[in-house]
DNA sequence: CCTCCACTGGAAACCTAGGCTC
DNA sequence: GAGCCTAGGTTTCCAGTGGAGG
């Protein structure tokens, strides 16, 4: 509906407003109560706490899938640590790996957080990854610091890279004396200890945590918790936690799912104008979330990946390899885009696969060979939306 | 049971952008 | 500024393969 500028506004201004405090269900944000953890936020916080008197906690692994708290427990009692240490030496670090998305610039983001001398500073690119290594260790090493580093989605760099870079830091006890260097990773993946090189886990591991699932009722509780915080009061229904909390339930109790789920019910909620965040917001906003989620995949695609998407939308009812390469090649012509190879493709394909966005699995048709078979997981007319912004494919839809 | 297709996916070489050293 | 280095993306090369059809 096209309002007006104004309409919107005054509406706004009239407070319609179902939010009193948004920000306790953004992502960023760390409660300080976490409840149903409890017990792991005291036991990392045993194992953390020799950092206080200057001697090096154990190393520390956490796991559990997404959303169970592990960030959340790491990040609040490493703040906490760093508020009660009264030496100054103690400096965090949290980095995400996945985020960060190579090791270099997990590197990079660690140099951020240590004092590096004006000519050590870690440009964008151009180093080796062992310059920026060295450079990392000597500042710990030259200002004595203690750093308390917090790894996350470790797994995602470790399944990327290898476990080279967090070799060198599990043996950088002896590079950085006198500094001291203490490690949180956190991982999604159960299984990643079997990726490891034993030295690198018997140091890593040297405590773990497990993080089980919330349950449906942890969540509701935590659900609660976090509207009375974050909305006015009367304004979500029990009902419409229930079902946010069912929702998230059945996902493998992903807490930051729920929480999500609730920002975005009353965000449907306040634009609507009505005065409650119903069942009905939380359906629209599950479906919003995972469109956006979609969206975002698509949009940070490398134009190539776009490219090759847009062919596989081509082929409603799916097609294989050799077939889409040949309409890739087409489509590349037309755009006047250089063609990559069929093995890029190929690569580019798995790429895609693992993203949820198409399906390419590998199937045997006897005698007429083997290939991938590949089907469009998400709309066409999302991706053509999405496609359609990007002006070197806009010729083409 | 064997063949042989149409690829797959590993490995290595190659290319490019960008920082470093001198 | 020349020449060197690296990371990350791509190409080149190729041995390997699941299973329908013979």
């Amino acid at each position: 509906l096209p309002d007006s500028i104004d309409e919107i506004f005054q509406r706004a201004k009239k407070g319609r407003a179902l939010f009193q405090n948004r920000d306790a269900l953004s992502p960023e944000f760390i409660p300080d109560q976490l409840p149903f953890r409890e017990s792991q936020i005291r036991q990392v916080a045993q194992i953390l706490s020799p950092a206080l008197h200057g001697s090096k906690p154990s190393n520390l692994l956490l796991y559990g899938k997404t959303g169970t708290g592990k960030t959340a427990v790491a990040r609040l009692v490493v703040e906490r640590l760093h508020a009660q240490d009264a030496s100054k030496e103690i400096v965090t670090c949290y980095v995400n790996t996945r985020i960060s998305s190579t090791e270099y610039r997990t590197l990079a983001k660690i140099a951020e957080s240590l004092p590096l001398e004006k000519d050590k500073q870690i440009p964008g690119t151009g180093l080796s990854i062992g310059t920026v290594l060295d450079r990392v260790f000597n500042a710990i090493k030259a200002s004595k610091i203690h750093l308390i580093l917090v790894l996350d989605e470790i797994d995602y760099l470790v399944n990327t890279y290898g476990d080279d870079v967090l070799y060198q830091f599990t043996r950088a006890g002896e590079h950085v004396e006198p500094g001291l260097l203490t490690l949180v990773g956190i991982s999604n993946d159960l299984k990643f200890k079997d990726e490891l090189d034993p030295r690198v886990l018997s140091s890593l591991g040297e405590e773990e945590l497990v993080f089980p699932p919330y349950t449906t009722d942890e969540l509701r509780a935590i659900l609660a918790t976090r509207a009375t915080i974050a909305f006015k009061t009367g304004v979500v229904p029990d009902a419409t936690l229930n079902l946010c909390a069912a929702l998230a339930g059945s996902e493998h109790g992903d807490a930051r799912r729920a929480v999500d789920l609730l920002r975005v019910a009353g965000e449907i909620g306040e634009r609507e104008g009505i005065h409650q965040v119903t069942e009905d917001c939380i359906r629209k906003a599950s479906e919003r979330v995972e469109s956006n989620r979609i969206e975002d995949a698509l949009r940070s695609l490398p134009i190539q990946n776009k490219l090759v998407l847009l062919t596989a939308s081509r082929f409603p009812d799916g097609t294989n390899t050799g077939d889409l390469y040949m309409a890739y090649e087409g489509l590349a012509r037309r755009l006047g885009i250089e063609a990559l190879t069929q093995r890029r493709v190929s690569g580019i394909l798995a790429e895609l696969d693992l993203l949820g966005l198409l399906e390419a699995a590998v199937v045997s048709k006897g005698r007429r060979g083997r290939t991938k078979r590949i089907r469009l997981l998400i709309h066409s007319d999302m991706l053509g939306k999405v496609l359609s912004e990007d002006s070197q494919l806009l010729s083409l839809l």
